[in-house]
DNA sequence: GACCCGCCTTGATCTGCATCAAGGCAGAAT
DNA sequence: ATTCTGCCTTGATGCAGATCAAGGCGGGTC
């Protein structure tokens, strides 16, 4: 397999043959939205990265030159303020379309929190191909749309709940993303929740510290709401309590 | 005039000559994606309606049957919690477009701050129409992407910023938004920021109490940062030193 | 003009979470 | 096997902002 560096990331030479159609994240991916016979023009554009953990591959404030597409792994998306103070804005799962944005800078950074793959895009060529595809468009605002809630959920946690709150969203939130069978957001709550961020990106998501997000998890295993069998697994062993908890009923 | 009372909102028998055509908040919205001919197609499909301050347009979990076009006034959008724990998620001025929404309900209820007109679309309707007017469609995802740059902000303040920062950043926005001539979002900061929220309002939106934002605006202006001559008005006097707080440096 | 009613300001006190501090633990390197 | 290192947990203390409480102020009504 050939390798070549380019600006600290490894891009391989999309493989000729079977580049978007062989895509583990496509079913999950704006991508889908094109249909199998066009989908060469868009694997034309296409390149294939690995991203190493803890690699940031988007800097907030570069110039937004790409698109992304997640095809396996996991990043956080994040905002800074000068004095290092982080607000992680999100994660993105396999599937996740990244790099919207009107403007011409990345309005926030995102590093890998897991070994990750990622299709790039030229956002100049990207544009182009979007204006044949009024089918792929549509679905991004869909995207941007149901982002938008997300978005809108997240700020009633960071505005008013209360430690135990943000907790116990997340994780139910987080049970019914990793839910059986379909990796990225299934329908049925999953009784064992991973956690591939470190407890530092859980408190930098809720807008807390790592101190009170381990503290409020153990007086969670302690009131047998969950289990901890391991620093990143989490077992729900009382969703319905999580759940009103996760939506202000005390 | 005529007036029919429809779902205690005022509805106005939609004007027949010029009901898009001359409409104010255009040049600031979506609808101005499509052309002065096809400009009837949307005006047949709008209702105008006139909404009193204070009252609830959008309810939260409702079936969202529509959309709306904000053509003159302010609203705020919101999330509830059980307990009555509100987080404002934004303010929708004139020429901002609502209802984005993949779901059949509303994710956020809307309420006028100020009197207001609006326009008011079938959800249904307006979908068909979109497909023939693939310019207004990437208008709406170039809005939804800009939305979300915003919230992402919103999340960094919520998550992360200090009491002084969050009133500091809500004055600088404003002033941004309020600048000289165009009404929604100039480029110059403006002198004189007027707020048409309550200090409730504002409280709700920057995740704070009533108290605090009082305290701390009196003490901007003990500290001759701003000049409060009346409760709605605020004078920049050092606008610089505002934006550096807003930006997380003491 | 007097009263009322919302809204805003200011002061006193409380508290949830941050901060400071000290290990514990598990996987990687040697 | 031992040490190291990064991450996590747990405890003690502090503080920013919440809560509780008491007027002040301005605009509307009678």
């Amino acid at each position: 397999m050939t390798h070549i560096r380019v600006r600290s990331l490894v891009v391989e030479s999309a493989r000729p043959s079977e580049p978007c159609a062989a895509c583990d994240a496509r079913p999950f991916s704006v991508c889908n939205a094109i249909d199998q016979r066009d989908i060469e023009r868009l694997a034309a554009l296409a390149a294939s990265l690995t991203v190493e953990a803890g690699r940031t591959f988007i800097e907030e404030g570069d110039p937004a030159e790409h698109f992304f597409n997640v095809t396996a792994g996991t990043a956080k998306l994040f905002k800074l303020l000068p004095d290092g103070r982080r607000q992680i804005t999100g994660f993105a799962p396999m599937g996740t379309f990244l790099g919207l944005a009107v403007s011409s800078t990345y309005a926030f950074g995102a590093e890998a929190v897991e070994p990750m793959r990622i299709c790039r895009f030229s956002r100049f060529k990207l544009r182009a191909l979007l204006d044949d595809f009024p089918a792929m468009e549509k679905r991004l605002l869909e995207v941007a749309s149901n982002e938008l809630v997300a978005a809108q959920e997240q700020m009633l946690l960071l505005g008013r709940k209360t430690a135990r709150e943000r907790l116990a969203s997340f994780l139910v939130t987080r049970a019914a993303c990793t839910a059986n069978g379909a990796t990225p957001c299934g329908h049925r709550a999953a009784e064992k929740v991973t956690l591939p961020m470190t407890r530092s990106d859980i408190a930098d998501y809720l807008g807390l510290t790592i101190e009170t997000v381990s503290r409020t998890l153990t007086r969670f295993k302690t009131e047998r709401l969950i289990d901890i069998p391991s620093a990143s697994e989490i077992v729900m062993r009382d969703h319905a309590a999580l759940e009103s908890l996760a939506t202000g009923l005390h």
